[in-house]
DNA sequence: GCAAAACCATCCATAAAATCGATTGAGTTA
DNA sequence: TAACTCAATCGATTTTATGGATGGTTTTGC
């Protein structure tokens, strides 16, 4: 013998319609069965909730107290169905992506929140990393989402390919490198390299494929601040082109002239793993970002 | 077939206890008790609370957050039954006490203070009325509890003494009227008296019986204004000795030498109704009311 | 002022549900 | 490999909820 939801119900509907019998109308249910649902929840509680000395029965000030925290109850019951209706019309309880730092973050925030606007009730974990720190974290979250620069491809994952990024190789204008033409290598060893550190290791041997392999190498923890470090002359490094294009127009940046090139191109991914389908949320969600970065950024040849 | 909270309890049950055998056992039923409401529960919500694929039944991301959910109710379920042991227990859900703002409220302050301590579920309302309207706001409203200085006596109206409280006959030491030997009615029909409007009614011939009948009668709204305007200079009035010891010690206030006295003394009641009995909150309070008026305010003869 | 209607408690028979005990099959431990 | 543990399922049984009828009030409508 147990407090029931269903008997806060019929309580708070005796209470609004004004009597028992009207309830039982409402409920499609005989009075008896009412009277027996309040009668059972009286003795549960051990208190009148209602008054029956007068012909209507009343509620007693108890009553009135239980009805109050009562309803609130029933709010929350209420809410709780609600979360489960979600689940099962495909609404994952959560969804966790990771992202490589170097990707724009701007249209997967534009792409969160149209998703925060539709009022799902998936709770969304966002992550940052670098390099393959992405796909070490994603495989030892089991996240469901990942955005990458590059990845180890296997079987299960299925990737779909975002608008073309550009790196540049740039350095302050102020720099003794600047302006220089015809830059090779072992002069870009003369000098410090910016780079971002890969979250997924502390084996320099799988740093970035990029790297030149000088002797003074700066380690940062994003691209932000290797630009800004950039920009006070410590070094050179590859910075996407989204990050610096009013930089590069105001000459603070200059693009470096090395002759094994200073523009490198990379082709983002978004991937997910079919070990781990997609929910109702994840797949908007994939869909809100690619279309958020196809709008946003039309390919480069 | 609604969502039932021991269905929550189980739920929560399993969990923490790792299988549904344990919580079988726990809850002194068979184990085919608990797969069939945690069945029933699944099918009600539409989703998979429970992963069976593997040999323990792990909670599913869904059943993790119906879970959270559920121990949010049951939290509040649990708050609301103690809250009708309370009842049951003899506390009622709600106090009304109205007191008259001659009396002085500290002592009433330190009584709600201890009751409130005592963390019972009582919630007390305190009105501040003057004279007659304590009364009639005590009748009107049903309340459980009045403190008057006076008031009209009937036989289910049950009145219990305080100490002695002394009005004084007083006015500002600047005043024409201070200072001022053998002072009879027609002196003080020519100076202001400042008196307190009374909240029952707005007949003038009801007013308080202290009245002098001069032309000249300011009413106002609370003993702290009546003091304040005494202190200002504005005329006489009587004011309760508690509030002005301060002010008769370094001698802002004065006596007045009236013929007809300059001292009124009153024993206030402390007064409940038999026909609505006291709760166990009421009980309490009016204890500790008494308590706390004995002793701070010694009776004075 | 009287008959009809509304209100609620109670009783009893029955419909609906929860529970038990036993069994099965899969997985784990020693 | 044998002994356990775990959870689903099934049929029988107990427990609980419901419907319908009745009775004692009080209110409403005429």
């Amino acid at each position: 013998m147990r407090l029931d939801i269903e008997t806060l119900k019929i309580l708070d509907l005796i209470v609004r319609l004004g009597s028992f019998a009207k309830a039982a109308e409402q409920l499609n249910r005989a009075q008896s069965a009412i009277s027996y649902q309040i009668k059972k929840l009286e003795q549960h509680l051990g208190i009148a909730l209602f008054d029956r000395s007068q012909y209507r029965a009343e509620l007693t000030p108890e009553g009135n107290a239980i009805l109050t925290e009562g309803r609130r109850l029933l709010q929350q019951v209420h809410n709780l169905e609600v979360l489960a209706a979600r689940f099962s019309q495909g609404w994952e309880p959560r969804l966790e992506i990771v992202i490589d730092g170097a990707l724009p973050i701007e249209p997967i925030m534009r792409a969160l929140k149209r998703l925060s606007e539709l009022d799902i009730s998936t709770r969304v974990q966002l992550r940052t990393e670098f390099l393959s720190g992405v796909q070490r974290c994603f495989e030892r979250n089991s996240s469901d989402l990942m955005l990458v620069k590059d990845f180890q491809s296997n079987p299960y994952l299925n990737a779909k390919p975002l608008p073309t990024i550009n790196s540049l190789l740039v350095v302050s204008k102020d720099h003794p490198l600047a302006y220089v033409k015809g830059l090779e290598l072992k002069h870009l060893h003369e000098h410090v390299e910016l780079t971002i550190a890969d979250s997924g290791t502390v084996d320099p041997q799988f740093q970035d494929d990029l790297q030149f392999g000088g002797e003074r190498v700066f380690y940062l923890n994003g691209f932000i601040a290797k630009k800004n470090s950039i920009l006070l002359g410590m070094g050179f490094g590859w910075v996407p082109d989204y990050l610096i294009e009013d930089e590069l127009a105001n000459h603070k940046l200059v693009e470096l002239d090395f002759v094994g090139g200073s523009c490198h191109s990379f082709v983002p991914k978004l991937v997910h793993s079919s070990e781990r389908p997609l929910g109702r949320a994840g797949q908007l969600l994939s869909d809100l970002i690619l279309e958020e970065f196809n709008q946003k950024k039309p390919t480069i040849e």
